[in-house]
DNA sequence: ACAAAAGTGTTTATATTACACCCATGA
DNA sequence: TCATGGGTGTAATATAAACACTTTTGT
């Protein structure tokens, strides 16, 4: 760990007279997972019941956000180096009444792969999305706080909106990868079956990706290697 | 002006020792006005320089975003009841040093008819967004931070983006309208000529609006009127 | 020889773009 | 009667969608 920002228990804004709200970053963090589409959450043994809850903390001053972000990533969860993208600021209608803090919302996006590398899994859950509902209740009695709900929701959406028009996908694969594992990122995040001809025109015509001349054996037939052209987020005109 | 959150002069956060960076709203308010995208922004003395800056205020705690938005807007210019929407979050690159300030952006909406009704000209100024420029510089040697100018930009891509897909033209039109003003907005806004059977045929196929059965005598030959379909934000799928 | 995933084009349907003339009214 | 902006349809092009069989390798 390096560059972290030092600890601090904030002890001076609990004030309850401190006339403005707490300025605090949640994050979504994706990944896909035995081909779907997860969150990671942390444990966290609140009240009587098991939550889960967003990794996130206070916003430390003089520190930009992006610098907090990593602060916090780190932190929380032990990750490091992930796509990152801020979502949405939230006004966090006091879940206890003692505090108000406003929720400056991100979304990350990791390959697993990279993931299991760097998570610390005792601090953090893998969730999958769909057993995230409406009524805040997953298998197991886990439950998650609404407003923590709705952030992920949303996060979703933009993730499945980025997928569509940008080439985000390289945050969820490896360097180089074979055609079909591009496709299973967009047929899991998007939820719908995709015929890979089109899906392959599509994707040229972007001039998204390129070929590595590489073969991977790993398969029966081996399947030629592709990369990204552009290491950097790409907003195409259309998709 | 009713329901205004009570002037306070949060004194209590200046401390130079408060762990929190200060959280504090600013807005980029749109209208069309002499057939160019306008923005309205403050005239403030400040130093040795005359500035515009963007209305923005300090966010009050335990008032939601959205009322702390309202308050800021109408304690700045008099202007009440316009589309808004949450921009972005920016890390306030402290111009001073002497606080460190979290801006959380939103921008808004008026028909100008409207605006003029409601704002207090002696406080605001309406710029062409034309002539703000990458130096900072305007005509009439006055001058914006450059800050302001990068939220002044991305609101103003944010604007195109969404007259694209959605029905946000609404917030610049009065409730009935030639389509010839619609068609005008969109090519002031996207800086560019519409053909007016496509235009007519792409807005229609939306089901953005439709006809009131009355006409507008004021031009030579009287125009059908329209009017929007759906009084809230609709986003549509394609466009 | 069989199973499993890779690879590859054409046809059809849909959406978008380009384009020009007549009409109703006020001055 | 002329100037002004309003009103209208079709053909061409581009884009997106549907669709099935062959190939290569490992077992």
């Amino acid at each position: 760990m390096n560059h972290l920002i030092k600890e601090n228990n904030f002890s001076d804004i609990w004030n309850p007279n401190l006339s403005i709200p707490i300025p605090a970053i949640d994050i979504v963090i994706f990944t896909i997972y035995q081909n779907e589409v997860c969150v990671v959450l942390l444990k966290q043994e609140l009240d009587w019941k098991n939550n889960y809850i967003l990794p996130g903390w206070i916003v430390a001053k003089w520190y930009s956000l992006e610098e907090n972000f990593d602060n916090i990533l780190e932190r929380k969860t032990g990750i490091r180096w992930v796509y990152k993208e801020q979502l949405y600021t939230f006004w966090n209608p006091d879940r206890d009444k003692r505090w108000h803090t406003i929720s400056i919302t991100y979304f990350a996006l990791v390959w697993m792969d990279n993931f299991l590398k760097n998570v610390d899994l005792t601090k953090v859950a893998i969730v999958r999305y769909s057993d995230i509902n409406e009524n805040n209740v997953w298998f197991k009695d886990k439950k998650i706080w609404t407003d923590h709900f709705e952030i992920i929701k949303y996060a979703k959406q933009r993730l499945k909106w980025k997928l569509e028009y940008t080439n985000i996908a390289k945050d969820m694969l490896p360097k180089k990868f074979r055609m079909s594992q591009l496709q299973e990122i967009y047929e899991i995040v998007l939820w719908e079956k995709i015929d890979k001809r089109n899906f392959w025109k599509k994707i040229f015509k972007l001039n998204m990706i390129e070929e590595t001349w590489e073969l991977d054996k790993s398969t029966n037939r081996p399947a030629k290697l592709y990369r990204f052209i552009d290491s950097e987020l790409k907003i195409y005109d259309v998709m």
